[in-house]
DNA sequence: GTGAAAGCGCTAACAC
DNA sequence: GTGTTAGCGCTTTCAC
């Protein structure tokens, strides 16, 4: 069967194909009798809007990019984030309708410039998603910027008073995971700290601080370490924390790779976790429940960020304006058996 | 700027319209002269082809849709497989201008085939590649055919004659590593069956067979285990293997998590990895590589399936005809820490 | 080799 | 509330 097309179903109905758009578009000043006409009309005749003339006539592509570092074939950890991001946005789409674009990026490379333009002219998006951590990277956010196309960030590090943007808690949510660690008796409590160059990583070490004072601990640079993000850099931490004459009783690591490399070097070293160290972590990767004991840690919003995202494209598009305040989706602790309270 | 069309291509370069489609669709039939003078204007304006005038027209969306199981939150395995297949399905949709939808399914729910028929009546892929296990879900292969959309199933268990398909040589790779193994001095390889419902799993236990037999072994059956894909029941498998009188100094288990889970078991039980027992997985997950020591495995080419399957479908739609023969992209042995000669 | 005209199936702007 | 009329920017068909 040919599929039917909108005048078919206005034959049908015996009315005109700009009501059968009304009823489609479900635009106001239509009779709920006139309504119910068309919408059988469409039933029997199993009629679905072409997306392409849609399109076309509407000046909309009912498309949405998220665009993402791309993980270069063997990038582990980056895996999970991406497809808990996907998934959000997915969510995003479908419930308005719109289908979602995937753009691995990479923004080291000469001509990202080029092939992102190309993309965008062709596809011609309603709305982009941009990902840390190209939210921080000026020459793709200006890239996209100057073809017109609304932008949201996620996690943007710097936001230059720009409001199209989501991020999360980092900072309060770590200070309260130190003080969660207070609570459980510890009073040497370790952090540390990830990637310089990572934005998110300083507000958790800045969320530490805030903890230590608000439980009325002191901070002691004995006890704070340097990483980078990465398994071994925790192991080296670990190594070194460990080393020390008094030992501090948790460590809280920047992310859950290095809180990995804790657990590690503790194993190694014969020391129990959680009973003589409670280690946490943070951003909640698979490995913290694969790992044993599974690992306490800070979940980061992914998915729902990226949902917040498209949402905010979505709704400034039909309001036609831009969103005004950015959006903060708070992460959450995820205590599990890494961490437990001081022995004596 | 308000975006240049068609027309003001034409304009510039003193031609019809057609004669800049021809151009811009690489259509014979253009003299090298006229071919230049358009590419000039193209240039010069800074033209792109209206995907959404170009679909209306032409009545193909240059969309192609990559169906795969939904990862619900957070089962972590599959993470890895869906970014690497959609790695290779966006590198064929790329080269061919093609744009690619992700459309995670999940098969168990009442309204999977609604689903499916309002997406593809929606979107109008040129053709959909459908990912395992989904590409063995009779009632999800029934639904897309029956829109006549073109589809192509990766790994499906059950060919049906239907050689629109990819596949990769599980039980040739199989009996690869099973020879490997053979070749550094082991005689007794155990294997350990996958789960049952799962076709792959099913050709690497021929393969198995093979290459013993290619090995002048014997089958035994004491060394052979059955699990179910888990690391949990790899490492049930391992205990009951590794308890029989006569221990086998290499294990080949079908999978890479109950690999992992053998040599969890070996590490509790004091045996030495690869020195005492040789550990084989298959799959090649990010795992193969974290885990210590890294394991030996098989790689599957889930990339390049993807990128076959959608290389496929593109292929015919130019040529307006069926692919008549599967394709089969090889895996490939990649021998890590965990396997070495055997002791004496 | 090149071009003119007729749509593709819808939405937008406005009339009624 | 509902209908009419123009396009949207291309490809297709067929004429030249």
């Amino acid at each position: 069967m040919p599929k039917a097309t909108i005048d078919d179903v206005a034959k049908l109905a015996g009315l005109s194909i700009k009501t059968v758009s009304r009823v489609v578009n479900r635009e106001p000043n239509v009779r709920e009798q006139t309504r119910e006409k068309v919408e059988k009309a469409i039933a029997r005749l199993n009629y679905r809007p072409n997306k392409a003339a849609q399109n076309l006539a509407s000046h909309h592509s009912h498309l949405i990019v998220l665009i993402y570092d791309d993980p270069s074939a063997y990038e582990i950890p980056s895996a999970g984030f991406i497809i808990r991001m996907q998934e959000g946005a997915l969510r995003a789409c479908r419930m308005a309708n719109y289908e979602l674009l995937i753009h691995p990026c990479r923004y080291r490379g000469k001509n990202v410039v080029a092939e992102l333009n190309a993309m965008i002219e062709q596809v011609r998006p309603d709305g982009i998603v941009l990902a840390a951590p190209l939210s921080n990277v000026r020459r793709v956010v200006q890239t996209i910027e100057a073809t017109g196309t609304p932008l949201v960030r996620v996690s943007p590090g710097k936001t230059n008073g720009n409001p199209l943007y989501v991020a999360t808690n980092d900072r309060e949510i770590s200070s309260e995971m130190t003080r969660y660690l207070a609570s459980l008796g510890h009073r040497r409590i370790a952090f540390i700290k990830g990637h310089p160059g990572h934005k998110a990583v300083g507000s958790r070490y800045q969320g530490y601080l805030d903890g230590l004072e608000q439980s009325g601990l002191e901070v002691c640079d004995e006890l704070i370490a340097k990483g980078d993000n990465s398994v071994r850099s925790g192991e080296a931490a670990a190594l070194e924390l460990l080393k020390r004459r008094d030992l501090p009783t948790a460590i809280f690591a920047a992310n859950d790779d290095m809180a990995a490399g804790v657990m590690r070097v503790a194993d190694r070293l014969g020391i129990k976790v959680p009973d003589q160290l409670s280690v946490a972590g943070c951003d909640d990767i698979a490995l913290a429940q694969q790992i044993y004991p599974t690992l306490t840690t800070i979940n980061q919003p992914l998915s729902q960020m990226a949902e917040a995202a498209v949402l905010m494209l979505i709704e400034s598009q039909r309001k036609k304006k831009k969103p005004d305040s950015p959006t903060v989706v708070p992460g959450t602790l995820k205590v599990r058996e890494s961490t437990a309270a001081r022995e004596d």
